[in-house]
DNA sequence: GAGTGGTCTAGACCACTAG
DNA sequence: TAGTGGTCTAGACCACTCT
């Protein structure tokens, strides 16, 4: 296996890492196989030591991987459904990294203007449209969450017309912003079902539900997007490993 | 100021991010204060400049500070009371990173076989005894957190004993298991408050609250302690910074 | 003692920001 | 162009695990 210097745009270590993520989501990699030691590998992929730690630090943070000083590198048993406290990642992502199905429904689209709450977290003012969408996203065909989004028009041009669908809406907003994300800032809270809410998640209303509010931004602290996330837990765990 | 390798057993890089924090939370520096570039921390604090790094790692996932390329690292605007998603750290850790005030009643403890549920996350079985240990958390006198947590006592010898409120749970842990805790893992839910659960918060009952369920370990991936945290947040925020 | 991860160093070059 | 963070290298020594 090689790895070349910048040879996506994308720097090595994040490419070492998607390598070694495919590698456990085909199979070859099974639960509890021992990876080579951190000098071996470096040496096979011909790459420094430093950066094939940095590689297996990402792998550690979404819990796929595991270390322990003095005995090896192991492919985690894996327990974890949304690694959504860890790294910012879209929903199709976090799927990607399990291997997991999944499926969208668009309930709404539309170009508005921004409530209170979006002016407030896009720091746009009414006069500036945002555009809104509003999906339900399904695992094995059972819907899981519902999410809703607004994007800033002005500072995210064309992402009205675009197809997130089959790009996935961070993608869209990179293109059509042409600069990249860098951070978000989610909270965590519980609220109670509404009844529209409890029609889209197939559950009874007043049902109690993880509810994740989120800012992403772009550079210079730029809020690109702001998204509200209504997420049943009572099938799929939202987890995450902690280091000490 | 200077460090020096190991000198109270702590790795260079978590003595510099210590005390770093001491200075954001003492307000040496303060919201928006630009720190000076990594070669210049390096040189003043006599470490190289990878270590300054791995020190900032630390307070950027902790969401104290933020960095740019090409403009600095800077003190970041906090909003953020509860990184409880990022780290392994205790409510009165968290609470210090914070510098909030913060109180505690213990409602109950007893030493007790564990249920189903604990035998399962602590790996023992119905006849190892395990301590528990059921609190109220306060913030500026307001309940914010109750928390129950079961240790296994074969694993931890004397923590019945010890003074968990002087000296902290975590802390009593690893001294009576003579060992490091490594790592945990825990899961975010949503569920509706109990009778009991509502008294002790001052809430109604039903109101939607979090919920965390988390195991910690030891080396080898032994699990020694278990809990349960049930969390308002109404009043203070659960949120976590995520990198892209 | 051999193997492995954890920490640390010193230096290099690149990409981005700002004057 | 100077300043700053992002990435990468090569090598060193230590602490821990297992045999």
């Amino acid at each position: 296996m090689k790895f070349v210097k910048q040879s996506d745009g994308k720097p090595l270590y994040q490419q070492i890492a998607k390598w070694m993520t495919e590698h456990i989501n085909l199979g070859k990699w099974k639960e509890g196989y021992k990876l080579p030691a951190e000098e071996e590998l470096a040496y096979q992929l011909n790459v420094s030591r430093g950066t094939v730690r940095k590689a297996i630090a990402k792998l550690l943070k979404q819990g796929l991987l595991e270390q322990i000083q003095g005995k090896g590198t192991f492919v985690r048993k894996q327990k974890i459904s949304y690694p959504f406290a860890q790294e910012l990642i879209s929903f199709a992502e976090a799927m990607e990294i399990k291997g997991y199905y999944f499926d969208t429904d668009v309930v709404s689209y539309k170009v508005m203007q921004p409530s209170e709450w979006v002016q407030n977290k896009l720091e746009v003012g009414l006069y500036d449209l945002v555009y809104y969408v509003k999906r339900v996203r399904k695992i094995d065909y059972e819907p899981a969450i519902i999410i809703e989004n607004w994007v800033s028009i002005d500072r995210c041009p064309g992402v009205d017309q675009a197809n997130i669908n089959e790009k996935g809406l961070f993608k869209v907003i990179e293109e059509c912003a042409d600069v990249e994300l860098t951070y978000g800032v989610r909270s965590f809270a519980a609220k109670a079902l509404n009844e529209e809410e409890a029609r889209l998640l197939n559950l009874k209303e007043g049902a109690p539900v993880l509810y994740l509010d989120q800012q992403t931004f772009g550079p210079n602290d730029l809020p690109l997007e702001c998204s509200r996330i209504v997420l049943r837990t009572d099938q799929y765990e939202v987890a995450s490993v902690l280091k000490r």
